[in-house]
DNA sequence: CAGCTAATTAACTTATTGGTTAAATATTGT
DNA sequence: ACAATATTTAACCAATAAGTTAATTAGCTG
């Protein structure tokens, strides 16, 4: 059941509220009201969106008095961005020009396409 | 209750199984018989999860007699991608390297740190 | 048409998620 | 010690997700 962290990271940023939440902290550190702020929702459930963004890694936090400033971490983001990396391909056209490139040369025209 | 498109794409993408289909489909086209092959699960789940990921752009489907083949499209790649990028200063390093840089010419040293 | 293969839909179960309110804990300041 | 503020935990609820088996639909082929 414990689920791989691709999974776990996932699984956290698939949320609108904590994706906005890790907006916030992109700004700087925050405590916990400073985030549940632009947000209708009871403390509780941020309090719950942030256990959640904890345990994925994607923050972390100190303990300043009564408050317990957050702060973004990258590290999750990071391994997200290489596994992503490798289907890059399928978005970013070089995979069809190079399919294109192919073709012309086995249609034996040194020269390329005309238009 | 209609979600955003990224929370879309990430929500499809925070399933293992869902990622191991689409790791198979970025080898090419594949049946549903195919893509269930590899797991133990039931045929009726497979084809949920590809009904998850069809639903969220990620895969396309046709048809050829009977078979429903799939293929893999990059779109809700390439703005997760996007979307990523704009945090990409919270792991590449380049951030600390910069404020290391402003550190430095406020110490007033043009030829930068010596070891 | 009958039968085979491919895939989906229906109906159901169980676990997880995202929220609530009320109570508890932690830390500061008087 | 007490009151105020910040945050978490507990207990609960409704909706969703991920799986199952059984039944259905779709298209080919003999």
């Amino acid at each position: 059941m414990t689920q791989d962290s691709l999974t776990t990271t996932l699984s956290a940023l698939a949320d609108p509220t904590r994706r906005a939440i890790l907006a916030r902290l992109s700004q700087g550190q925050a405590t916990v009201n400073d985030l549940a702020e632009p947000f209708q929702m009871s403390l509780p459930a941020i309090s719950k969106h942030l256990k959640v963004l904890e345990r994925a890694g994607l923050i972390s936090r100190g303990r300043q008095a009564q408050w317990r400033p957050c702060r973004l971490e990258g590290a999750p983001l990071k391994s997200l961005a290489e596994w992503l990396e490798t289907y890059r391909r399928f978005w970013d056209g070089s995979f069809d020009r190079m399919d294109d490139y192919l073709k012309e040369i086995q249609k034996g025209d040194p020269n390329g396409p005309r238009n």
